[in-house]
RNA sequence: GCCGGGGUGGUGGAACUGGUAGACACGUUGGACUUAAAAUCCAAUGCCUUUAACCUGGCGUGCGGGUUCGAGUCCCGCCCUCGGCACCA
């Protein structure tokens, strides 16, 4: 009898004493294999046998392509942080690290029970302030790329848990983690700015291989539209609305609906209307998303009192507010089309608008005005692939439909009437959270002096100006500068951008005088100050004289030592030169701490190949000098000659924050104190931390005080990939060497549950960090699969509420890890749910119990039989070709099919041997056992190359060839493999079952298909 | 409502590019072993029909149609189910 317990015990000692499963050296690109089973959230109801089916998958596949020859990376870690944690410690007075780890000592033995080949040594956890310090990195990161902000608006919150939630953790209206209904609050929070991923988010999905459906569902997520932004006037007013529409049917617009939330609502309020629709506008905001969409068909909305002027007909049409209309879409404004949208079409029906029609009706209708209570919107509604024509539009009548839109865009850009636009439903991710257990946000806040206040009161409520030092060798026009030019006029910004003498051979006091001579005595404390290479010294230079808003430095030509150096050496003598000359004698002299004290805010741009500027040594020499520069990094930019730079006009018009600072790098983690009442109240329980804020004014100065937020839990999901590769590192989220050499991951495998949500973040920060040049590669899961859900025995899910739960911690302790392993394994497609069956665990059981028989008493032949050789080979070739694909049902009855007829043949030792290494992965502790104990072989069975088939040996001596008359199947005829026509045929003439159809008659047709079936047709 | 996955025996599920539907397992039934039970082993097992029996014939992959010598697999139209999104202009 096999005794699982005893086996299993001695050989996870075994291989944990021999380090069997550490992850191996001499790593290339080519001998690497990274599996990545998804990161537990280690909960206090233990592990689940959902988690086992995913560690069990990725076990067998490690061990299947270390077998094969890879070098396996396989790690365990967990996402330690989060609210069940806390909401525990709440109700228990016992701190969430103390109830994590417990329940992580849980999981980690659960987990280890199961004979995963995890490299241990390697594990992480992300509330480990070792961990943590790097995700405040990412953190800082973000924010010095300019993609962290802090923003008032409309968010989830979450009454129960007492935190906002991002929007992807909100489920038809409800907290994906309590289902209480959420409601909408105004909240300043932190956001990253995803969105601006958007199209390279789209882009990438074409490059991975995940199923078809996820690829889908992020698409849809991000849900990208491309249309039009319709200007239009308000009579009487000198503002105008702005509506977004893919489908500009204009001759057909004849209203116009904004959002309760819309920011000129108040301006489009007339007196007479007012009393209402703010009214209106109140009731609305007060309800939730979920009560706004109640009465789907139910349109509400009041008028408010003001027109706007349709550019194609001259009518004056009039604006309403309504709630279906989202603020945060578009512009929040539409255009009411309603012959040919269907929320329009009940709007406009239930508040008497006109209805013109402007595309052809389905039965061929043509007259303009639509009675919505004869004519349904079913006849009008223009679907998907549907090609009627334009009607009533004028100059745009007889084009198909599709035509006619772009006919319709182009002709109001003309006009200059809108413009082309792109618009996604993917929102920025909102990463603060008012709670406890999550990392602490490393950035520091302080209230503004009245002083600061003015200041602050000048950046953002008036208009700046922009001044530009162009660089050595270049002109106002030159690079980006003269789209910059054109950028910042059709804003209305006054840019200061003039020419630099001598271009060529510059003198340092000579730009400085002439762009003082340029700026006049005009103010500059509310001036945006650029250099772009040399021209950075220039408006150093500038700044140490000058108060001014921001100084933006894009390729700075800093004097670090080896940039002078390497100039000194190089070929080009004259740069040398000319660059002693132009900064030469007082005027090369920086006063830092002047700068500092003038420049609202310093921003630097480097690029990752400048071919002048080092990047990391650039970098240092900033982060040394001027502490709080933000550095954003630009992936493949040169030495920033871009005609067009995007980037920097977004800067530009970003403020400055001056109730903020970042934390530095050196000063991470920033450590979740211990003193803390935990109790939620809506504030962050950090607030009532004592210890939290201790020694920040002396360090950062007067006012100053830790941000109270958390982070998000998913931002420390976002990346734990990357530390996988490199655990223990100090100096960086993991070292170049180790991305380089494992990444990306090759197999994936987690949840559908987290395609919009964990996933999509964790491609982001992979695109963010190429983007800032840290790695090579843009997406992180080349490969990535699901596993379904396992279901009770009682065909629902698992749930303590229904009492079906099963511990994968029990069946091992009944019936060994290698039986749930193969159990699990052999229920059904890994992608599939599927239910729990008992008795079928204790089929498998059997089935591991007739291995174990059969090698340790069976007598194993001496001479090699060739059926059994032809057999194995068999085997070996379809378990292989199922292994690789996943495919961990077919592959186990594979092996039940070689037992079942090994029982009743002759079978070598060797040949049983290399059955079992086809089974090592499958069940490693049984095959272990018979391997080193039974055979008596020193080295391990995991250790053992994969077989190989050869295909030679599985040529068939005969084959049975299928016999049908007309379709239907009478027969089966042996022959010899590959046999012609005429040899099946002879053959066929001997079955009486098949003669007595065809006696009568002589086939008119003969379909035969060499070793498969021949087809008579009479 | 829109989008996507899926409907195969009593059950979980097999079936490569269209080529013997139901592999493998569970369950059930019968038998062997046993005083008996469990365990184990052997055999049968899609449904209907027919036969005393070997057998005969038919029907079968959600439903209806089509293409084909041949359809679980391809095409058209439905039904059911699971999952996602949900006033995204």
């Amino acid at each position: 009898m096999y005794n699982h317990k005893e086996v299993e015990a001695k050989w996870r000692k075994y291989w944990a004493d021999n380090k069997q499963y550490a992850t191996p050296e001499g790593v290339t690109k080519d001998n690497k294999y990274y599996i990545l089973p998804q990161l537990p959230y280690p909960s206090g109801s233990g592990l689940h046998v959902g988690h086992a089916e995913i560690y069990i998958a990725c076990d067998i596949y490690s061990r299947f392509q270390r077998q094969q020859g890879k070098k396996v990376l396989q790690v365990m870690g967990w996402d330690a942080f989060g609210l069940p944690a806390e909401n525990y410690a709440i109700k228990t007075n016992i701190h969430p690290r103390i109830n994590t780890d417990t329940a992580i000592d849980n999981f980690r033995e659960q987990i280890k029970s199961l004979g995963v080949s995890v490299d241990w040594d390697r594990e992480v956890g992300s509330h480990n302030p070792d961990y943590y310090k790097w995700t405040q990195w990412f953190f800082l990161l973000m924010y010095e790329q300019g993609l962290a902000y802090r923003k008032k608006q409309t968010v989830n919150w979450c009454d129960s848990c007492k935190t906002v939630l991002a929007n992807e953790q909100v489920i038809d209206g409800h907290c994906e983690r309590c289902d209480s209904e959420i409601e909408l609050r105004e909240m300043e929070q932190w956001y990253l700015k995803i969105t601006d991923y958007a199209d390279k988010l789209i882009e990438g999905l074409d490059r991975v291989d995940w199923p078809e459906e996820s690829i889908k569902r992020q698409r849809d997520w991000i849900g990208r539209s491309t249309g039009i932004d319709i200007d239009y006037e308000v009579v009487g007013k000198d503002f105008k609305v702005t509506c977004f529409t893919t489908t500009p049917v204009n001759f057909g617009a004849t209203f116009i609906v904004v959002a309760p939330e819309y920011e000129y609502v108040d301006q489009l309020i007339t007196d007479d209307n007012r009393e209402i629709v703010e009214k209106y506008i109140e009731e609305a905001k007060a309800k939730t998303d979920l009560e706004r969409q109640v009465d789907e068909k139910q349109k509400t909305g009041v008028f408010t009192g003001s027109y706007a002027i349709n550019h194609l007909t001259g009518e004056q049409i009039p604006i309403w507010v309504a709630d279906f209309v989202l603020a945060s879409f578009g512009t929040g404004a539409v255009q009411g089309c309603p012959a040919h949208d269907e929320r329009d079409f009940e709007f406009a029906k239930k508040f008497d608008l006109p209805i013109y029609r402007v595309v052809e009706g389905k039965d061929g209708e043509t007259d303009k005005v639509i009675n919505p209570d004869t004519e349904t919107f079913d006849q009008v509604k223009i679907g998907k692939g549907i090609k009627r024509k334009m009607i009533n539009s004028e100059m745009f009548n007889g084009l198909p439909f599709d035509e006619g839109m772009k006919a319709t865009m182009d002709y109001f850009e003309e006009k200059g009437w809108g413009k082309r636009v792109v618009n996604y439903k993917l929102r920025d991710w909102s990463v603060s959270r008012q709670r406890f257990w999550g990392a602490p946000i490393p950035m520091l806040h302080k209230p503004l002096s009245e002083e600061e206040k003015a200041l602050n009161e000048l950046y953002n409520n008036n208009p700046y100006t922009v001044i530009s030092f162009h660089a050595w060798g270049s002109s106002p026009t030159s690079r980006y500068h003269g789209w910059l030019g054109e950028q910042l006029a059709a804003e209305g910004i006054e840019y200061f951008n003039p020419e630099l003498p001598n271009a060529e051979n510059p003198l340092l006091s000579e730009w400085l005088d002439t762009m003082a001579s340029e700026v006049g005595d005009k103010e500059t404390k509310n001036s945006v100050v650029i250099g772009r290479s040399l021209g950075c010294w220039s408006a150093l230079k500038f700044a140490e004289n000058h108060k001014v808003r921001k100084l933006i430095l894009a390729a700075p030509t800093v004097p670090t030592p080896s940039r002078f150096s390497s100039w000194q050496e190089a070929a080009e003598e004259k740069t040398y030169e000319m660059l002693v000359n132009f900064i030469g004698g007082d005027a090369g002299n920086l006063d830092i701490e002047k700068v500092k004290e003038n420049v609202g805010e310093l921003v630097v741009f480097l690029s990752t190949d400048d071919p002048y500027v080092e990047l990391e040594e650039t970098e240092k020499w900033f982060r040394t000098e001027f502490p709080y520069a933000r550095i954003a990094r630009y992936r493949e930019v040169g030495h920033f000659d871009l005609d067009e730079f995007p980037g920097i006009l977004e800067e530009i018009k970003q403020p400055v924050a001056l109730d903020l600072k970042p934390l530095q790098v050196g000063d991470l983690p920033v450590i979740l104190p211990d003193d803390v009442d935990f109790k939620p109240t809506g504030q962050s329980p950090l607030t009532y931390s004592d210890k939290f804020q201790d020694g920040i004014e002396k360090r950062y100065g007067e006012g100053w005080k830790r941000e109270v937020d958390t982070l998000d839990t998913f931002m420390c999901s976002s990346w734990y990939f990357f530390r996988y590769l490199d655990p223990h590192n100090d100096e960086a989220f993991a070292s170049k060497e180790a991305l380089e050499n494992w990444m990306p991951v090759d197999f994936y495998l987690g949840g559908p549950e987290h395609v919009t949500g964990h996933l999509l973040y964790s491609r982001f920060f992979t695109k963010v960090l190429y983007d800032a040049g840290y790695i090579s590669f843009d997406e992180p899961f080349l490969v990535h699969r699901h596993q379904g859900i396992i279901l009770g025995p009682d065909n629902r899910k698992m749930s303590k509420r229904w009492g079906n739960v099963i511990n994968p911690t029990d069946v091992v302790n009944n019936y060994g890890a290698d039986t749930i392993r193969m159990y699990e394994m052999f229920m059904g497609p890994l992608e599939q749910s599927k239910a729990w069956s008992e008795a079928s665990v204790q089929g498998v059981r059997r089935f591991i119990d007739r291995i174990y028989k059969f090698s340790t008493t069976n007598e194993f032949a001496n001479q090699l039989d060739s059926a059994t050789e032809a057999e194995l080979h068999k085997t070996i070739k379809k378990v292989t070709a199922d292994t690789i694909n996943l495919k961990f049902n077919t592959a186990i009855s594979e092996f039940m099919k070689f037992i079942n007829y090994a029982e009743k043949a002759q079978v070598t030792k060797e040949q049983w041997e290399t059955f079992l290494v086809l089974m090592a992965p499958y069940a490693p502790f049984l095959t272990e056992e018979l391997w080193q104990g039974s055979f008596g072989h020193s080295d391990s069975i995991h250790m053992q190359e994969w077989p190989k088939h050869d295909d030679s040996l599985l040529t068939q001596q005969s084959v049975t060839i299928a016999v049908q008359v007309n379709g239907k199947l009478r027969d089966t005829v042996e022959v010899e493999f590959d046999s012609d026509q005429e040899a099946v045929e002879s053959a066929v003439k001997d079955s009486e079952k098949v003669q007595k159809y065809l006696e009568n008659a002589e086939p008119k047709k003969v379909i035969y298909v060499k070793n498969k079936i021949i087809n008579y047709i009479i």
